[in-house]
DNA sequence: AAGTCTAATGACAACGTGAGACATTTTTGA
DNA sequence: TCAAAAATGTCTCACGTTGTCATTAGACTT
C-alpha cells in the first residue's frame, strides 16, 4: 500500500489546509459546511484511509482488544464466542485482534508478545472447553473466558453449568421423567462436577436420589478420551431401574447413543427420551427425531468478556456465570 | 499499555544512545560484544516490546495480511482454511489479521476498512462453500480462497471438487462396488456441478452409466436449504436397480442417510456401503459403522492462499485447485 | 608520537496524525 | 463602515523507530 494518501495530499487536492483537513475529520464544529463538504467530496475521490499506525503513535492508544482462542479450531462451538466479542467490538469502535492457538505449542507466548507489541489494551483469553488456565496471562489487563486461574482478580466469563443442568432437568421432569439417568463427561472436565450437582440437586427438589444415577460416558486414558457410550448403555440397561430419559453431556454424545439405543433394538423417543448439552450446529437439528438441548451461551460469554476488556461493563464480581436456554425439539 | 518502555527507556537505563540500542535490536554486527550485552541485559530486567504501530510508520510497510472469513461461523470446517493460513503467515515473520464475517451485512466494507487503515499488504477473501463471490474485493493486492470472482486476474484457490469426486469413486469402484447412487449437494451450490461430473466421468472410466444416478439430496426453496434424503432414499429403493453404496456431499447429509437407512431397516456396511465428502470433524470418527470419506484440503488451500499472498510461490496460473485426500473407515 | 584507518557510537531526520498557540482572512451584524 | 465573531491558515511539537551521515574511540603504522 504504497500510495496511500495522507491528509497532505487531501489538503492539496482539495486548496486547503492540512489543519482544515484534520479539522474536518475530527468533527471540529469550526469548520464551514460548504468547506467541510468540500473536503469529504476530496475524501471520498481519492479513497482516504486514515493511517492507523499513526494515529496509534499520537494517541498512545491503541483501540485493540486481543483475543487469544485456545483450541478454538477444534470445535465449532466456540465461535460464537468470538462472535460475540467480535460484535461489541466493533459496536465500540474497538479493532478486535484474533489469534487462534493450541495450549503446549509455542503459540500463546507468542500471540501475547504480538498483542504487546501493537498495545493492546486488554487480552481475552478463551477455550474450548470449561477448564482451569495453567499458565497465567501476562497482560496486564485481562479477562479469562470459558476458563479460569488459580490467581485471583482476574475477571472471569464462565458458564453456568450448574445452572445449566439444574435448567435441563426442570423441562425433563417438568414432562413427567421421573427416572433419569446421566451420562456425563470425564471427571477432569470440570463441567463434569457442576452439571452432575445441578443435576443431583434438581432431582432432590423433586423428591428423587439421583446420586447414582449418573456415571461418566467418556473415559481418559492414554491422553486421550474414549466414548463409552454402548458399554454404559449396556449396564444401565441390565442393572437397577431402567431409565425413562438419558440424559447426554454433549450433542454429539446423544448422537452416539441414538445409534447405541437403536442397535439395542429401542427407540429414541418412545422408549427412551434423549437429552443434551451443548446445542452444537448442525447435530441436534439434523438428528431423527431431532435433539432437545440446552444451549451454552458462547455468544452472549464473548459479548461479556468483551465488555469487560473495553470497561463498559463496571468491575462485577470477579466471576459471572452466564445462564444458557433450553431449547425444546421432539427427542424428549 | 502506557508504562511501555521505549528504546530511549533502555538506551538511558544502559547509558547509551538510542541508535545503540536500535542496533542491538537489528543484529547490527557493528555493536561491540560487550556493549551488546550490556543492552540486552537491560532489556531482560525491563522487558521491552517493540512498538508495531512506530515501525509500520518509520517502515512504510506493515507485514499484515488481512483475512476476511465470511460465514466461518457457520460451519467449522473452514477453520482449517484460517489454520493453515496462520501457519504459514507466522512461519514468514507476517502478522495475519482475521475477521470473521457474514456476507450481506456491512461486516465485509468495514473489514475491508479496517484492513486498509493497517496498511495491510495483502487481504485474503474466504468463504465457507465453495463459491462465486458477487462484490470483488477492493484491495489491491488480493487473493481467493474457496470462491472465485467474475473478474480475472485474481490469484484464486479452491478445493479440486471434480477430482474429489473421482478420487472418490476410484476408491468406490476398487472395492467392488458396482451400482453407486449419489446424494448431491443444490444444484445452487457450484461443487454439485463438479462433483457430478466427476462421479459420472469416473464411472465412464469403470464402464458404468452414471448419469442417471445422482440426484439433489438438498433442495433450496423459500430462500433455505432443505434435506430430502428420506425421500430420497425411498424413492431409490423403490425404483430402478438398487444401488449397492450411496454416495454422500456431506458428511452430516451422511448422518441423516444412516437413520434413513436403519428406519427403513437396512444396515449401513451390510446392505449398503455409505461414502461422503468433508470428513468434517467430528462426525465421521463419530459415526457407527465409522465413515469413509473424502477430505477436502481446506488446510492445505489455507496455506496456498497465505502463500500467494505474502508472494512466496511466483504468479502460478490464476486459478489453483488443490487435491484432497481418502480416509478410509468403515462404512464401505 | 603523530598520523591513518577502522570500529564503534552518536546526532538527526522523517514517517502521518492530531493538537496547541497564534496569525490572518472572511463573514456577520450593528 | 467598523468591530466582533467565525473560519481558516501557519507553525510547532510529540509519538517510537531506523536509515543516513557525522563523530569519537581505539588500534595500527611509520
Amino acid at each position: 500500500m504504497v500510495f496511500m494518501k495522507t491528509q497532505r495530499d487531501i489538503a492539496k487536492a482539495a486548496g486547503v489546509s492540512l489543519k482544515t483537513v484534520s479539522r474536518v475529520l475530527n468533527d471540529d464544529p469550526l469548520v464551514r459546511p460548504e468547506t467541510r463538504a468540500r473536503v469529504e467530496q476530496v475524501f471520498r475521490k481519492m479513497g482516504y484511509q486514515p493511517n492507523v499506525a499513526a494515529k496509534i503513535m499520537r494517541a498512545k492508544k491503541s483501540n485493540i482488544i486481543g483475543f487469544i482462542a485456545d483450541g478454538v479450531a477444534m470445535s465449532n462451538s466456540s465461535i460464537d464466542l468470538i462472535r460475540g466479542a467480535q460484535d461489541v467490538a466493533w459496536s465500540l469502535g474497538k479493532q478486535m485482534m484474533l489469534f487462534n492457538i493450541l495450549a503446549g505449542r509455542e503459540d500463546g507466548a507468542r500471540a501475547e508478545d504480538q498483542l504487546a507489541q501493537f498495545r493492546a489494551e486488554a487480552v481475552i483469553y478463551a477455550t474450548v472447553y470449561h477448564r482451569l488456565l495453567t499458565n497465567p496471562p501476562r497482560a496486564e489487563r485481562s479477562v479469562l473466558l470459558n476458563c479460569f486461574s488459580a490467581q485471583p482478580n482476574i475477571p472471569t466469563i464462565l458458564p453456568d453449568d450448574y445452572g445449566l443442568a439444574r435448567l435441563l432437568m426442570r423441562e425433563v421432569f417438568a414432562k413427567g421423567y421421573r427416572r433419569p439417568f446421566f451420562f456425563n463427561l470425564s471427571e477432569d472436565h470440570c463441567a463434569a462436577g457442576l452439571r452432575r450437582r445441578g443435576y443431583i440437586d434438581e432431582g432432590r427438589e423433586h423428591g428423587l436420589d439421583l446420586a447414582h444415577r449418573v456415571r461418566p460416558a467418556v473415559i481418559f486414558r492414554d491422553g486421550r478420551h474414549f466414548t463409552i457410550v454402548d458399554d454404559l448403555l449396556r449396564d444401565v440397561l441390565s442393572e437397577g431401574e431402567k431409565p425413562d430419559i438419558i440424559i447426554c453431556a454433549q450433542d454429539i454424545l446423544a448422537m452416539e447413543l441414538y445409534f447405541a439405543i437403536a442397535a439395542a433394538g429401542f427407540i429414541v423417543g418412545q422408549d427412551f427420551g434423549v437429552a443434551s448439552f451443548d446445542n452444537q450446529d448442525p447435530v441436534p437439528e439434523r438428528l431423527r427425531p431431532k435433539l432437545s438441548t440446552v444451549q451454552l451461551p458462547y455468544y452472549e460469554m464473548g459479548r461479556a468478556a468483551m465488555e469487560l476488556a473495553c470497561g463498559v461493563s463496571p468491575a462485577q464480581p470477579t466471576v459471572q456465570l452466564v445462564p444458557g436456554r433450553f431449547i425444546g425439539r421432539e427427542s424428549f
